[in-house]
RNA sequence: GCGGUCGUGGUGAAGUUGGUUAACACACUAGGUUGUGGUCCUAGCAUUGCGCGGGUUCGAGUCCCGUCGAUCGCC
């Protein structure tokens, strides 16, 4: 496709870090990026107004929660996903296949697909690579991905291989039966584990079936960092240059900076999202809970380093107050605080790649934090 | 004035025929949450203390007496 491309600008000669832009069909967005995650067509307790305000790049949105509601149809009659919820910018998927492993009941895995408990009501679905492709084409977002097995950590070498060659014959199986190649970018998913031989090879066999963009998956399932960053390295170096590689559901500010490091130009997560519901806030000297009795009547803002509008018009006492009351606007104020705090941190990377400067940069923004095992 | 019922943590309340660590929930305190179930998880949380003061008993929140308070009924 040729609406469709991403366009390396600079590659930090101290890191091998990139920077560049990636052209999508509804607009291009600078790389490295953060993408805030919006479930069900929604960034919970956020406008669209208040999504373009954060600089958010792309947004993205999950096939299986809109299958089961309101359903692909009428999405589809909506125009697609962005005129469905109001919001004419660069737009991605996920497949299913990591709401099949964490949040499905019964799950059976088949060569032809996986049979599972709907979470909402227990009934019985049927997902396939061919169904999950089908469903992403009536939601049309600019990009999609493959419908792939999501192994858990650990697992065994035998049933990661077997895994991961099953993971390749569905991303084909999804290639073939994708019907928008013009307008919307299908992903391959490096699975793989953690066994270097495995994400090698599906590295490869994927990037033989010349995706327009490749995704990291199988990670922030619960092994520790370490493994984490081993499974992109691993993965990335036989990922071609000029495709973007997106790590998915990684969005600690360690991992963030890390994956840059590594030559990630994607990352997603509903970590700023669902900690800001319950109070935790990513602020530049670290991550604070707003909910603490010590913040009852500290009238500064919540970061005086943040331009976003909840720093900008309120303090930590409000906030506490709100959070404490379980009242819609804290979720509102900090969910647009984290977003923008991730957001600041990939416009703030950007210009270190740019610099050169990348390793330096990333040294700096963790001792800040206050970086620890845990990183946030 | 007479009679009944009741009095356990910040709150609502369990506490069996009197028997070791006063259940549970909420609230509160401190953490967690990584391809989003507005959730969920973890830990802490009654100055040997059960309105107050006596008594019985090896042992009382649980029995007895007094007292204070709440509440209901009757004059």
């Amino acid at each position: 496709m040729e609406n469709f491309k991403l366009e390396i600008t600079h590659i930090c000669k101290q890191s091998g870090a990139r920077c560049g832009i990636l052209h999508t069909p509804h607009g291009s967005v600078q790389v490295p990026m953060f993408m805030p995650v919006g479930t069900l067509a929604t960034v919970k307790y956020l406008s669209p107004d208040d999504i373009k305000k954060i600089g958010s790049g792309v947004i993205l949105s999950n096939t299986y929660h809109l299958w089961l509601r309101p359903g692909e149809d009428i999405v589809a009659k909506a125009g697609g996903v962005q005129n469905f919820m109001n919001y004419q910018g660069p737009m991605l998927t996920d497949s299913g296949g990591f709401q099949v492993f964490s949040l499905a009941d019964s799950r059976k895995i088949k060569e032809e697909g996986v049979t599972f408990k709907s979470h909402l009501d227990g009934r019985a679905l049927f997902l396939s690579p061919e169904k999950s492709i089908q469903i992403q084409n009536k939601i049309g977002a600019d990009m999609i991905m493959s419908f792939d097995e999501c192994i858990p950590y650990p697992a065994t070498y035998e049933y990661t291989k077997n895994s991961v060659e099953r993971t390749l014959r569905w991303a084909k199986r999804g290639q073939d039966a994708h019907e928008r190649k013009h307008d919307q970018a299908l992903f391959g998913i490096v699975q793989g584990g953690d066994f270097e031989d495995l994400r090698k090879h599906c590295a490869q066999e994927l990037v033989k079936m010349d995706f327009p963009g490749y995704s990291i998956g199988g990670t922030s399932v619960g092994e520790d960092k370490a493994t984490m960053y081993r499974m992109v390295d691993y993965t990335i170096k036989y990922l071609p240059e000029d495709k973007p590689r997106y790590l998915m559901g990684v969005g600690a500010v360690n991992d963030i900076l890390e994956g840059i490091a590594r030559g990630v130009d994607m990352f997603d997560c509903v970590l700023p999202t669902r900690i800001a519901r319950h109070g935790s806030c990513m602020t530049s000297k670290g991550r604070i809970n707003i909910k603490k009795a010590a913040y009852k009547d500290d009238f500064s803002p919540l970061d005086p380093n943040c331009d976003c509008e909840c720093c900008k018009n309120h303090t930590k006492a409000y906030l506490n107050h709100l959070i404490r009351c379980n009242e819609g606007l804290a979720g509102r104020l900090l969910s647009i605080h984290n977003l923008r705090f991730l957001i600041q941190l990939t416009e703030k990377a950007r210009i270190a790649i740019n610099e050169d400067r990348f390793l330096d940069f990333k040294d700096e923004i963790l001792e800040e934090y206050g970086f620890d095992e845990r990183g946030f």
